[in-house]
RNA sequence: GUGGUCGUAGCUCAAUGGCAGAGCUCCAGGUUGUGGUCCUGGCUGUUGCGGGUUCGAGUCCCGUCGAUCACCCCA
């Protein structure tokens, strides 16, 4: 295959059964927003360079995983690898204009040049969902709620996914009381991070310069911190929402500007990579705009890889994908006699109107194969124009059943059929 | 950026170093104005690409591109 007839790495073709698949995710992640009173808003794709290098100190992994460039004038532009900076931007510029919390959400392409895997693409779609302008558990509880409710829209249930919930202000006020500084502190998360995944010697040696071992990292995360959750637990405990929660401070996020209430989505199983991820950053928006605008705030994020994933494992939302996705036609057109072909576009027109999907053969073709494609095409009634003329025949495909009828009357006859 | 595995028809996959195949899909026929099954026929390949070894390479070796998994990271 030749290389410019491929796609880059990464990046995806969307085929119409892709599409009718990215349409469902998308479809969902709207509805569901919306329910909970969120508006929708976008920014550029591109923006300048500076907005992402702005909270990051040169050589971060973030930089390095941008898609920048100069353009044409010279300046320096990426295509958006997050949303949070141009959200940031935008609500530091308007934020006057809008009445407190702004709950705002986006369904958006996101782009990151790292070497693909299962679940990491460069290109992908992500929902995200903020809350700006509110600092209480209240908010915090919303947004989770928010993310609990996107997953069983999708038809998951609390056996198939579950939100680890932590809180970055429980494990800052537990490594202040062990005196740690600033850089003591980014060492311990950095290594709360990797419980799992190293070896403890390697960790206890990480650990050194904090004064701190494994074991003391371990015993805060069994201790657990009932009063830092109790809150946020309540307010979903009342929505009947605990059974998909479980507090967890081994979550702890590799970003450095969460202040609080910080989770991650999980497929139960653990096949997978996270499902969505956030939490509440209080001091991101001051950063990021010089100070002038000073507003919490809590977010999550949601990818449509991994969540792919995930819907193809479990029957449930798969199955609801696949009724999504089935192809339907309310009418097709029967052209029995092509010489009255015209009177069948006057039909078909007059069913468009009325809001049906209506498809008919572009060419003339035999009757046997037009049932064929109606049948193909998830037609559920069939319209036959022939030599009966000015009569015709509809036909409910399903059960078969036939009658015949003026034409003039298939209009108001459809319209008792599909309660149009 | 590092390491492992894998690249054969549109898709899923066969083929001991010895004639590149099957199923599905798709297309066209079979019933002279009625559909899901059926029957017949047909299309698609520089075996990802480029070198090398060999009488002979889809198969072995090297490179490259791509896919995939792990590391890294996860905004």
């Amino acid at each position: 295959m030749c290389r410019v007839m491929q796609a880059l790495p990464g990046f995806r073709d969307f085929y119409p059964e892709d599409c009718a698949r990215r349409n469902h995710i998308v479809s969902i992640w709207r509805k569901v927003a919306k329910r909970y009173g969120f508006v929708e808003f976008d920014g550029p794709v591109l923006e300048s360079t500076d907005l992402y290098r702005k909270k990051n100190e040169e050589g971060a992994e973030i930089l390095e995983q941008l898609y920048s460039f100069a353009d044409r004038g010279g300046r320096e532009i990426a295509l958006r690898p997050e949303m949070t900076p141009t959200l940031a931007r935008m609500v530091a510029a308007r934020e006057k204009h809008y009445r407190k919390p702004m709950k705002w959400f986006c369904v958006s392409n996101f782009f990151r040049h790292e070497r693909q895997q299962k679940g990491r693409l460069r290109e992908f779609l992500q929902f995200n969902a903020d809350i700006i302008g509110e600092s209480s558990p209240q908010a915090d509880a919303e947004t989770i709620a928010l993310a609990i409710d996107l997953m069983r829209a999708f038809g998951f249930t609390a056996e198939n996914f579950v939100v680890r919930l932590s809180d970055r202000k429980a494990w800052m006020d537990f490594l202040a009381s062990r005196g740690c500084d600033d850089a003591a502190c980014r060492i311990a998360l950095a290594c709360a991070d990797k419980l799992e995944r190293e070896p403890e010697e390697k960790l206890n040696s990480k650990l050194a310069p904090t004064g701190l071992t494994v074991a003391d990292l371990k015993g805060f995360i069994a201790a657990g911190s009932p009063e830092a959750f109790a809150p946020v637990m309540d307010a979903l405990a009342a929505r009947g929402l605990t059974g998909f929660v479980q507090p967890d401070l081994s979550i702890v996020r590799g970003l450095a500007y969460y202040t609080g209430v910080v989770f991650e989505i999980f497929d139960r199983s653990k096949n997978l990579r996270a499902l969505a991820g956030g939490g509440r950053y209080d001091g991101l928006i001051k950063g990021l705009s010089d100070g002038s605008v000073d507003l919490p705030a809590i977010g999550f994020g949601m990818g449509d890889v991994v969540l792919g994933h995930l819907i193809d494992e479990t029957p449930a939302a798969s199955s609801l994908l696949q009724s999504a996705l089935a192809a339907s036609c309310d009418v097709y057109v029967i052209i029995a006699d092509e010489s009255k072909r015209s009177e069948a576009l006057h039909i078909i027109q007059s069913c468009r109107e009325l809001g049906l999907t209506t498809d008919f053969p572009l060419k003339s073709s035999k009757i046997g194969k037009q049932f064929q494609e109606a049948e193909n095409l998830g037609a559920s009634h069939a319209v036959v124009v022939g030599q009966e003329w000015p009569l015709v025949k509809l036909k409910h495909l399903a059960t078969r059943a036939e009658e015949t009828l003026e034409h003039t009357a298939l209009a108001s006859k459809l319209k008792t059929q599909f309660k149009t």
